[in-house]
DNA sequence: ACCTGAACACCGTTCAAGT
DNA sequence: ACCTGAACACCGTTCAAGT
C-alpha cells in the first residue's frame, strides 16, 4: 500500500482558480478542475471535501494572495496599500470575488487583513470604542467599490475614469476617519 | 389552435423569486420553478427564454421592486428613503441581491433609480459635471453595505448594531455630498 | 494511501408530438 | 398557441474495487 499522491489540497485550489479565472464561477465544475490535473472527478474529494468546501478554499485563497503591508510604514501608507491590494485581487479574480460577500468577518483569514486595519485606525487616533464600526464602514466601501468594479457594474468604463472614482473614494475615506479622530 | 395559456413571463418570474428566497439562488432551477408552478420545466422556455433570462428577469424585479419617493420631498429624504429602500430589498430578496453587482448601471430599470438619485443630487447642489461620479460613489457605498448584510458578512450581530452602522453611513454619504457642494 | 469505474439523482436544453 | 415526453450532455456525489 502507499502510493505516490498526483494531487494535494493546493494543487487542486490552484487549479480551481485558474479555471474560475478562465470560464467564471459557473465554469468551475469537479470535472473542469479534475480534467486539468488529468484526474477523474472523484479524485478531488479525498482532498477538499466536497464542492463547498473547494469554494470556501478558493475565498481563502483570495484572502492570502497579497502580502500586508510592512508595520513600519506610516498608517495611512499602510491602509492605502491594504485597499489597493484588494481591489487588485478583485480585478485578479472577478469570478470569486462577489464570494468575500458570504464570508463572514470573524473568519480567520479575514482576521488576518481586519486585525492589519485594526491596527492602522488605532495608530490614526480612532477611539477603541470606534475601532470595530470604522474597520466594518471602510471595508463595506472598499468591498462595493471592488466588487462593482470586478463584475462590470461600471460597464466599458476606461480605466483612467474608474481609477478617479477610487481617488475620489479614497478622499471619502479620509474623511470618515478625520471625524472618527475628532 | 389557441389553448389558456397557464403561466406568463410575470408568474414565473414571481414564482422564481419565491424559490430564491425560501432555498437560496442555487435553488432556483428550472425544475423547481416549474414544480411550484404545476408546470414541467420545459414549458418556462417559451416565456423567460433560458436560465440566464429567467435570472436577468429576477434582478429587473429587485430594481422594480420598491417605489421611488415622490418628487416633492425634499431632495435629503428622497436619497434617504431610496437607500433604505434599496436595503430593504436587499434584505428581502437576499440569495438574489447579489446579482445587481453583475448589472451594468446603464440599463434602463437600473436608470430608473440613477436618474431618481440624479434629480435628488442636483438640487442638493452637486456640480452638473459631479453628478456622475457622485452618484457612482453613493450607489457603490450603499449596495456594498446592503449586499455584505444581505449575504451574511456582519455575522450574527443584533440588528440594532447594523443598524447603528448604517446610520453611520448614511453620515458619511452626507459628509461626501457636503464636499460636493463647495 | 490514493485514484478509478460504475452508478445515481439531478440539472439545462432541444425537438418533435400532442391538444 | 401553449404544454408535454422523450432524449441528451452535463453536473455533484457515493461506494466498492483496483494499485
Amino acid at each position: 500500500m502507499g502510493r505516490p499522491a498526483k494531487i494535494d489540497r493546493a494543487t487542486v485550489l490552484d487549479a480551481s482558480l485558474a479555471v474560475a479565472d478562465e470560464r467564471g464561477l459557473d465554469g468551475v465544475t469537479m470535472q473542469a478542475v479534475a480534467e486539468r490535473l488529468d484526474v477523474t472527478p472523484m479524485a478531488l474529494y479525498r482532498h477538499v471535501g466536497d464542492k463547498a468546501a473547494l469554494l470556501d478554499g478558493l475565498v481563502e485563497r483570495l484572502l492570502t494572495d497579497f502580502p500586508l503591508p510592512d508595520r513600519s510604514l506610516p498608517w495611512a501608507e499602510r491602509l492605502g496599500e491594504i485597499g489597493r491590494s484588494v481591489r487588485a485581487t478583485a480585478r485578479r479574480h472577478p469570478g470569486v470575488f462577489v464570494l468575500l460577500f458570504r464570508l463572514p468577518a470573524t473568519t480567520p483569514v479575514a482576521r488576518r487583513v481586519r486585525d492589519a486595519v485594526y491596527d492602522a485606525l488605532r495608530e490614526a487616533g480612532v477611539p477603541e470604542e470606534e475601532v470595530a464600526r470604522t474597520e466594518r464602514l471602510v471595508s463595506t466601501i472598499v468591498l462595493g467599490f471592488a466588487a462593482s468594479e470586478a463584475a462590470g457594474r461600471f460597464g466599458k468604463r476606461p480605466r483612467r475614469e474608474i481609477d478617479a472614482d477610487y481617488e475620489r473614494l479614497e478622499e471619502v475615506v479620509a474623511q470618515l476617519l478625520a471625524a472618527s479622530v475628532r
